[in-house]
DNA sequence: CACCTCCATGTAATCGATTACAGTTCCTAT
DNA sequence: ATAGGAACTGTAATCGATTACATGGAGGTG
């Protein structure tokens, strides 16, 4: 690969000059610009990122940390990161924790060790003190999944006010005996059933423990355990809220087997609006985020961060929807 | 943060004993490493990595170049090529190009400017000449997808073969007329027609223009149109091979929604072994890809380029296996 | 005509690491 | 006692860019 001296040397002027022409420094005339263009051209240069992101001490890229690749909720919000990147110029990568401490940690070195700009945490195996630490010392925000009380700006929807306004939608259907799958690990988790308990409380249905059943992995078959265990209860459910769609359609899966139809007998509702609860014969009742906007916020609040770290954190908050569909009756 | 240079001047000694100490090497006395490494720790310096990569000339880190997130398939690929890297201790990082061209372009370009030190491509918007140019030229393997004679090692299943399969598991379940929903645009489902026709012909089954159905889209939607289009037909197929799992999930929900239930009237076959395929009621039969072995092949070869420029380019053929649901007939 | 300004360009420092080469100390073998 | 070598450490070059500062010439003004 040529080097901008080889480009110097062959369009007989200094390495100052070429860098000039190629950073649209006006002090150029028009001349030289045109013949280091052409040079360039001819030797087909491409200025070495190495070289320019030292010299830089940058390197316009942002990562996004996930903790799982296969979500299609979450590739939505990076859509949402990839379109506001752009015009800001900053180039996205993606990478995967699995929910692993060590490779968490791995990839956030990449901001003390300046691999990336900035960081979009999409929820963490740290704990809250240590994230506080980062976004503090580094541009760092967190996005849909947030750690509680971490002094970091984050985006995501209001999840407690969402689980609310989903057993609102089954209670006003006529359904009495709600049950929640959650998982008391991940924070969002904890606020919806927090909004499943207030739903109840303010309709008077009385609090049952054996209604909540906690789960760690949002699988379709974790979701088929929690619902045989549900419906093998003395009194079941005629209610079921899933914190993701995953698990409400191994929900319905179970219940089909069981000869009952989502919808009917039980009513059903889920979480994310993927596309597996459309496809799923009956569809299932859910909620959607706004996805796109949430990255695009994400970007945002990043941004906000890299051009003033010492600016107040910022947590937002964006409206979602409720979708009703064939596995919750209609509300009228 | 600290650079080398607070660290040598905090220890009293030189830079080079400081990189010494932090790159193994063995001619450094005890005493010396001892007090570098105490005064690394007090001041918590990490390396400044644009530092090292600009003199090592490169960046230990490889990219995975896919066209969409939301690919069920592609995460596990991924999840072997995390695997495999982790062995030779690089880092992998992701980026989706949306099928963009210029996107694509973007993110190839990082190898021009040595911002990563290989990538694995998965399928290309680009054409063949130039990608056998990039390839010669960098670390670029390319996997599950790649392009028709393409000097570039690469690899995946035999398409044309797991089609064959496929549509044979159909025939021998005695069905006669069997559809095809495919995607002339791709490599991969164009060797699948392929399979699919040379099915066929072994079998004796006249060909029929009207059953091969193409889609631009692997969505539910898109199976769902062309679905209805085959079943509006004279003499609907009694069978029907989709080449992704969600495009036959589709499938199903408008059999379904036309009163036929998948595996009973008309079989459905898909591709990819998804969640979607078991979820589905009723689940869905299709072909498994080794999708970790996959990704971890894919390092492999990039590996061998990485440490080779100059070797012979390869194709890894990997076997797939049927996967009978209930969408199709046992085979007895 | 002397002086000042502005424009175009070059020289060299710099970013933060690695590493070739050189120098010092000290031990060992003759 | 001394040459030779091993072990340890430091000095300075280097990677490829950006950029502060210096320089020289053109043009304008009183």
């Amino acid at each position: 690969m040529p080097t901008i001296k080889d480009v110097a040397k062959a369009a007989q002027v200094s390495v100052a000059t070429v860098s000039r022409v190629l950073n649209q420094d006006k002090n150029v005339s028009p001349q030289t610009r045109q013949k280091v263009l052409e040079v360039v051209q001819k030797v087909g240069y491409t200025p070495n990122m190495l070289g320019r992101n030292l010299r830089r001490k940058n390197t316009e890229r942002v990562l996004v940390l996930i903790p799982s690749l296969s979500n299609q909720f979450l590739s939505g919000v990076i859509r949402g990161v990839e379109s506001a990147a752009k015009e800001k110029d900053l180039q996205v990568m993606i990478s995967a924790t699995h929910n692993d401490r060590a490779a968490e940690e791995g990839y956030l070195e990449m901001l003390d060790n300046r691999s990336v700009d900035g960081i979009i945490l999409v929820g963490s195996t740290l704990e809250r003190e240590e994230i506080s630490r980062l976004a503090n010392q580094y541009p760092l925000v967190m996005c849909s999944e947030w750690i509680e009380g971490a002094a970091v700006s984050a985006v995501g929807i209001d999840n407690e006010r969402a689980a609310f306004d989903a057993v609102n939608a089954l209670l006003s259907g006529g359904r009495k005996r709600v049950a929640v799958i959650s998982n008391e690990e991940v924070y969002s988790a904890r606020l919806r059933t927090q909004g499943y308990r207030r739903a109840l409380a303010q309709a008077g249905v009385p609090y049952r423990q054996e209604y909540e059943v906690d789960h760690y992995e949002y699988t379709y078959r974790a979701g088929m355990r929690a619902c045989r265990k549900l419906m093998a209860l003395p009194e079941p459910p005629d209610a079921i809220f899933a914190v993701s769609d995953e698990l409400a359609a191994g929900v319905c899966k179970a219940l089909i087997e069981q000869g009952i139809t989502p919808g009917r007998e039980v009513d059903v509702f889920g979480f994310d609006n993927t596309t597996m609860s459309k496809v799923v014969t009956p569809s299932i009742s859910t909620i959607s985020q706004p996805r796109k906007k949430i990255g695009e916020t994400a970007l945002e609040l990043l941004w906000e961060r890299m051009e003033h770290p010492e600016g107040n954190y910022r947590l937002v908050l964006l409206p979602h929807e409720l979708v009703l569909r064939d596995s919750s009756r209609k509300i009228n």
